[in-house]
Order: C-alpha cells, then structure tokens, then sequence
DNA sequence: TGACTATATACGAATATCCGAATATGCCTA
DNA sequence: TAGGCATATTCGGATATTCGTATATAGTCA
C-alpha cells in the first residue's frame, strides 16, 4: 500500500535522524566519541590521543557538535568537548555487539571448515 | 588517516562500526529499515512502498546488505528482504529518541520565550 | 524455447566529501 | 598592547557519492 502523500513532518525527522547517523559514520569520530565517555577532552588532548593533525580534530568536532553528539565549553585558552546524552554510547555499543556477534559467527564458520577438513 | 601506534585490530573494527552507522546514514535507508520491522518485504513492494524507483530501492538495498543489516532470500521470482537483527531498529530508536528529546527541548525553550515576551 | 516480470548492475555527469597546508580567530599573560 | 598558545576556518584539488537512464541478469511459465 503506497503512501500517497508522505507526511513532510517524518520526512524532516528522518532527514536529521540520517544527519545523527552519519555523524557516527567515520571511524576517527567514533573513536573520538569513544574517548569522551569518562570525562571531557580538549582538542589538544584529543589531537595528541588520536595522533591526529589539530585541524582534522576540529573538523571533526565540528561535525560532531552540528549534530548534537558532543558539546563543548571553553575554559580559558582550552575548549573542552564532553558527549552530549550518554545514550549515544549505548547506541554505539548495539551496533558494535551486532557487528561482534557477525564476526564470532563468521570466525566460527572458518573454524567448522577447518575442523571438517582434517 | 594515521592512528599508527593504535592496535589495528581496534582499527579495522571501528572501520567496520564505521561502515555499519554509514549503512544507516541515510534517510531512504532508514524508513527501508523501519518498513522491514513487521515482516519482510520484496523489492518491488518496498519500491512503491517507499515510492522509489526501482533501481534506486536496489541501490539502497545493497548497501544495506553489504553492511549486513539486512538479508535477501529468493523465493521465486520476488527477493525477500528481512532485518537481519533487530537490534539495528533498537539503534535507531535510541538515536531517535535522543533527536527527540532535543527537538521537544528546544520547543520547550521557545515556548518560554515567548511567555516572557508576552 | 520466447515472452514476461522482478531485480541488479553499468555508465556518466553533477555534486559532495575529504584532507593537507596555510591562515584566521580567540583568549591569556606579561 | 604584543606575543604566544589553542582552536577554528578557508582554500583547492583529489576522490567519492549520488541518481537517472539504460541495460543486464535471473526466474517462471506457456
């Protein structure tokens, strides 16, 4: 069944829900979002944890904090990024356990063929 | 991008984790995904579901089962596709209630603007 | 086999994204 | 105010993505 008329509402909701998606869809981000769990960072220290050039860090930041994931907050010369709701974690962390339950199973898989092999 | 002294098994999986929130970052995708949470569908039913032309709801649908989400099976001439976890709408859901929750507080804070001018 | 339906892929042009290098901006302290 | 450190932005070219059109592949049935 069709839907003739989409609503424009959803349509807008899903755009920016695709916005949140692809701010997590890069391995330097999520591994920036990952280093933010415990405690706030500034660029710098970012920079140097994630052997990053200073301005990719910001880039990235940015795109980070036009979508809402992190938040940041100067104090003085250092701005210090924090993750913006927790349950940005927790998403990550489903999508991580279904790509390590593929991975477990794919690996199980080589070890049934090799074992039937010999 | 150089993380050399990271462990690269670290690295190829947030690829992976990368790859996965790439599958979901795109609005089309994620209303295929939410069009799938019931029972599976085929490709033409989701095409004039979702209103796409044909090739495009291919295109998408792809991706979507390159990054594993999603998985085809053949019954005749029709190809049903299915999630391949529900978590991934979990996923989803949580994201989107975190946009959620922003969008009612933001209203919120018009609101109050607005009482105060009055 | 041929005709038909469903699905996938190829191609190309427009568009977007990426990243390094250079530079700009902001804030602090002397 | 100058100088220096932290952070952000800009620019440009290489690379990647997107999407429509056309076409190819796969399966069914007469």
């Amino acid at each position: 069944m069709p839907m003739n008329s989409k609503p424009p509402l959803l349509q807008e909701v899903t755009e920016l829900h695709a916005g949140i998606c692809n701010g997590l869809a890069d391995p330097t981000r999520i591994l920036m979002l990952y280093a933010l769990v415990d405690f706030p960072r500034n660029v710098k220290d970012l920079t140097e944890t994630l052997e990053l050039p200073q301005p990719t860090t910001s880039r990235h930041l940015k795109i980070l904090r036009q979508q809402g994931l992190v938040i940041g907050e100067r104090k003085g010369l250092y701005i210090y990024y924090r993750l913006a709701d927790r349950r940005i974690i927790e998403a990550l962390d489903l999508l991580r356990k279904i790509l390590n339950d593929r991975l477990t199973y794919r690996a199980s898989l080589v070890e049934n063929y090799n074992t039937e092999q010999e």
